[in-house]
RNA sequence: GCAGGGGUGGCGGAGCCUGGUCAAACGCGCAAGGCUUAGGACCUUGUUCCCUAGGGAUGCGAGAGUUCAAAUCUCUCCCCCUGCACCA
């Protein structure tokens, strides 16, 4: 066994030695290869690993094929992840510290976390020390942090860019609101991570017929204004008149307050609901008067503290109005309008047909007052108006649903029209005329509460900076470029494909957080996704500035303007900038060889935000030759089966993974262990299976070079190179499309195989098997890197396998019939072991021992006949060309039982001849095999009964009992 | 609700775009046997049902259609997953 941990520290140093990563523009082809860079709030664990493993094996790949390739790492700190979690760390928050110690952070170290910028340090020293221990061979002198001054000077350049070219708008937005520390409220910034949830609400005017003033109604349904039979108050609720966009309102209280994050609004004094009662509305829509009845489910923090009544479609105003009467409050004659018609697809759907298993445990009922449908859905839940609450709850989301997906309007403007058009009129419609204005609130089901808390609200932020992402013309540009963009996995095209459309505004500035100031608002810094667009330029020159001491200061537009889009000369630049010109000139030709060629990984979540914004960021401010090429999208790892999670508390450290799996044995599961596009498993199974063959792969090498060379090549030798370029082929396609799933299973599974078929198969030429393990190794290499150098010292080699060149296939060496003929031998041990088990089980033959297996191979007319067939040749045709090879009634019935079993569809390539001499070659092995003789012959000379039933690929098999 | 993706064996997961090579790759699990001091290592064989010397039947969420032929194309329905913006 070897020591995998000194073994590792050994080949790391060796390459650090040679500087193999550290790489600088020459002649060659350059590519830069990177992942997205991490975030910093955390050490990493095994499911990261897979993300930046996967463009280390991509780049070493690329390295042996004569790719000059840089793969660079950052590391993202902006925003308020950091903050929220220096916090915590103030706070003591358990769970937070649990999970430290998970990842042995020292209690030291993690006191002192209460300062964001200690956080940052700790895990970017963290993250860079376990991306070296897994082996990527990362050009580190590159690295940065996106909150440092030089960055930001990029950043800033860049946000004037978007401003000058008109993607930079200003207007309002609707925000989680705190009202005790006035600032936007996220999900990070709740109990229990909830994110707040905006929905638009239409707030209806009802004027008040003897005053000036309006009731003011938010409803989801605007479209039922038409059968609106009175306004609800609740005698319980505090009300106020107050003046809203410059209009008398009457609302709740808790209205007014909450109002005034989203309108203008200025309370002029309260007013009871007892007043309110004595008043009469008017419809703005019918013009109808309608009366103010007591509602006692009516919510002084919901909506505005007054509803609008439509009791055939409202299952609570219906049973409000139930109870009032029954109470004995004076309720006026009322018409309960039927406004829409519900219009099922077929006899299956009918009324509550929605309806849910787990969202009701109780048996429904039939619904008989179809006029009325609130009613008809209190009917069909069966439920007892007077107490039955939670089924008025549920009546009524029925009720919404089904008219939304089967409903038709019968009344108004948009009669005839399905209901959800219908309301999106109606409601335009409201708002235009200005009877109507759209007001935010939250959805959520339970309260969301600030961590200080205090309930959130909505608020409308205005003068608030975006990023116009809806700007037709920039969506065609990116359009146009992401047509000519590699997709790895290409199932993602079509997503991106509808993402890019979909993107629209994107507010971009934030009044907390660490990050970039906003050269437009310095009050408020840029937001972290979109400050962190085009980093991955910076690392084609940070480390030149840095070298040269060049101060953010020195960082003038100019210069980006320079050394990005060629505008100016370097020797004007330098002068206004004080920065050497020669120092500006490497910086642009850095730029300009390794950000032509680009290849970006990542998970997939991050395609529908930051990959857009990548897109488009790209497209607006750097030349088409700067513009991304390729956007690799790798899938997760799961650990014994199950998703590496908190709650589960099966989060491996990465450095715990390596420490304890091997580098190499951790970077193969990960990479490809399973296809780019899936998950991958790692388990205890796994790992046992790769560590198996790694041994293996060492004895063979340990066994070659011990072994004797310069036998005289054999068939079987010929086999193996055969098998040997296929090989080298296949994976190298493999390679080439990024499946390094396609390509390991070739190159280290199906290569143990055949190592040990050789041998079974009487192969023993030392020589065959150095050049086989050789070509493997190389192979090897990207994804095994520590391994393959062992195991390429070990053959007695002194250069580096990192360097070695990948192999290129001889295709003189390929022999697909030789490989075909050993492919049937293989597939006739399978047919034989079949015939001995089920003949010995025959009355005759218990207890008996096997004298002999006879294979019989076909005559070789049928194989051409077959042939023909495949090429899609008429039966009566072939039998017209065999002339006299074979009976013209045994010819064609062969082949109509090919043509019935739809069995002709790939040539044979083996002769009856080339599969005589693999069967003959492999007779020591047959007979090793069946533990019995082992005679071959051809059907034209056999004897046996069984003889004609042989086909071109299956030869005829006959077990002969003693 | 809107948008996108998906439903194949005990499981993961190919194949579906470009209908016939599909009882269904590859892997895991499971079963039997072998090897072994032992084994989570390794090697055989099997793993829908019936037949039992390589044969047949059924089958790819449900239903219908197109076709000589459908997991694959069309339509309807059912179910599941992901995202929906201030959050990296």
């Amino acid at each position: 066994m070897l020591d995998y941990k000194s073994m590792q520290e050994k080949w790391q140093k060796a390459w650090a030695d040679a500087r193999l990563f550290e790489v600088e523009p020459n002649e060659k082809r350059g590519i830069m290869v990177f992942a997205a860079f991490p975030y910093v709030n955390s050490p990493p664990h095994m499911g990261h690993l897979r993300t930046f493993c996967t463009p280390d094996v991509y780049a070493r790949y690329l390295r042996t094929r004569g790719t000059n390739v840089l793969y660079p790492f950052g590391f993202h700190a902006t925003g308020t992840p950091v903050i929220g979690y220096a916090k915590r760390i103030a706070n003591n928050d358990p769970d937070l510290l649990e999970s430290l110690r998970t990842f042995h952070v020292a209690d030291e170290d993690i006191k002192r976390m209460v300062d964001p910028h200690y956080i940052v340090d700790y895990f970017i020293k963290q993250q860079e020390a376990e991306f070296r221990k897994v082996g990527n061979g990362v050009d580190w002198r590159r690295k940065f942090i996106s909150i440092e001054p030089l960055y930001s000077k990029m950043v800033e350049w860049q946000f004037q860019k978007l401003k000058e070219k008109g993607y930079l708008v200003q207007g309002t937005h609707p925000v989680g609101w705190c009202t005790n520390e006035d600032n936007a409220v996220g999900q990070h910034d709740t109990m229990h991570d909830v994110q707040p949830d905006i929905e638009e609400v239409t707030a209806i005017k009802f004027k008040d017929k003897d005053s000036d003033a309006y009731f003011i109604c938010a409803t989801y349904r605007p479209e039922t204004l038409y059968g609106v039979t009175n306004l609800f108050v609740n005698e319980s609720v505090e009300y106020v008149v107050a003046e809203i966009n410059g209009v008398q309102c009457y609302v709740s209280k808790d209205t007014a307050f909450r109002f005034s994050y989203l309108f203008d609004t200025k309370v002029k004094g309260d007013i009871t609901a007892a007043e309110l009662l004595k008043k009469v509305a008017i419809n703005p829509i019918t013009n109808e008067e309608v009366p103010i009845l007591p509602g006692y489910f009516v919510k002084a923090d919901k909506g505005t503290g007054v509803v609008m009544s439509v009791p055939s479609h409202a299952p609570f105003d219906y049973v409000a109005l139930e109870r009032l009467k029954a109470s004995g409050y004076p309720v006026p004659k009322m018409e309960y309008r039927k406004l829409i018609e519900l219009k099922f697809p077929d006899a299956k759907k009918g009324l509550g047909s929605t309806l849910k298993p787990d969202e009701f445990s109780g048996s429904t009922g039939d619904a008989v007052h179809h006029e009325i449908p609130a009613l008809a859905y209190l009917e069909f839940l069966r439920m007892n108006p007077d107490v039955d609450d939670e089924s008025v709850e549920l009546a009524t989301k029925l009720v919404y649903r089904e008219e939304a997906r089967y409903g038709v309007m019968l009344v108004g403007e948009y009669a005839g029209k399905d209901e959800p058009e219908a309301r999106d009129k109606i409601k335009d419609d409201l708002v235009k005329s200005g009877d109507a204005m759209l007001m935010y609130e939250l959805a959520n089901d339970e309260p969301v509460i600030c961590r200080c808390g205090t309930k959130a609200i909505v608020a409308i932020v205005k003068n608030q900076w975006f990023i116009n992402y809806g700007d037709k013309k920039w969506k065609e540009q990116v359009h146009a470029m992401f047509s000519k963009m590699k997709i790895y996995p290409e199932k993602y095209r079509h997503t991106f494909e509808m993402l890019i459309d979909w993107i629209d505004l994107r507010a971009m500035e934030r009044a907390q957080g660490l990050g970039t100031r906003f050269p437009f608002n310095p009050e408020h810094i840029i937001e972290s996704l979109s400050d962190s667009t085009i980093y991955m330029m910076f690392y084609t020159f940070d480390y030149i500035l840095r070298a040269n001491d060049v101060k953010p200061q020195q960082l003038a537009p100019h210069f980006f303007d320079y050394i990005i889009s060629g505008e100016g000369d370097a020797a004007t630049v330098s002068k206004e900038t004080g920065i050497e010109e020669s120092v500006i000139t490497r910086c642009k030709e850095s730029l300009d060889y390794w950000y032509t060629n680009t290849s970006s990984h990542s998970a997939p979540d991050l395609i529908p935000n930051h990959y857009l914004m990548y897109m488009f960021n790209h497209v607006a401010l750097l030349p088409e030759k700067f513009w991304p090429k390729q956007i690799v999208a790798n899938g997760m790892v799961n650990y014994e089966g199950e998703k590496m999670s908190k709650s589960l508390g099966n989060i491996v450290p990465a450095g715990d993974a390596v420490g304890k799996y091997g580098a190499d044995q951790v970077r193969f599961i990960e990479v490809a262990g399973a296809e780019l596009d899936s998950d991958t498993e790692f388990s205890t199974n796994s790992l046992n299976g790769v560590n198996s063959r790694i041994e293996y792969l060492l004895s063979q090498v340990i066994e070659v070079i011990k072994a004797e060379n310069g036998n005289e090549l054999k068939g079987v030798d010929f086999w193996m190179y055969s098998r040997l370029n296929s090989k080298i082929k296949k994976a190298t396609s493999s390679m080439d499309g990024l499946m390094f799933k396609g390509a390991y299973d070739e190159i280290f599974y199906a290569s143990i195989g055949e190592l040990k078929k050789y041998k079974e198969m009487g192969g023993r030429n030392g020589l065959v098997v150095t050049d086989y393990l050789s070509a493997v190794i190389k192979m090897l290499s990207p994804i095994m890197p520590h391994i393959a150098e062992e195991l390429w010292h070990l053959l007695g080699n002194s250069t580096l396998a990192a360097t070695e060149r990948w192999p290129e296939t001889d295709e003189g060496m390929l022999n697909m019939e030789l490989e075909e003929s050993f492919g049937i031998v293989d597939s006739t041990v399978e047919d034989v072991n079949r015939a001995m088990e089920l003949t010995g089980k025959m009355e005759a033959n218990k207890g008996k021992k096997a004298k002999s297996v006879k294979v019989i191979l076909a005559e070789q007319w049928k194989t051409e006949a077959y042939n023909m067939l495949v090429e899609g040749k008429e039966i009566g045709e072939i039998i017209a060309s065999m002339q006299d090879k074979a009976g013209k009634d045994k010819a064609a019935k062969y082949l109509q039982g090919f043509k019935n079993r739809k069995e002709a569809t790939q040539q044979v390539l083996a002769t009856q001849q080339s599969l005589f001499n693999a069967f003959s070659e492999s007779s020591d092995y047959l007979k090793k095999k069946f533990g019995c003789e082992v005679e071959v012959e051809k059907e034209q000379d056999s004897k046996s009964a069984r003889a004609q039933r042989a086909l071109p690929s299956k030869p005829s098999i006959e077990v002969v009992w003693s």
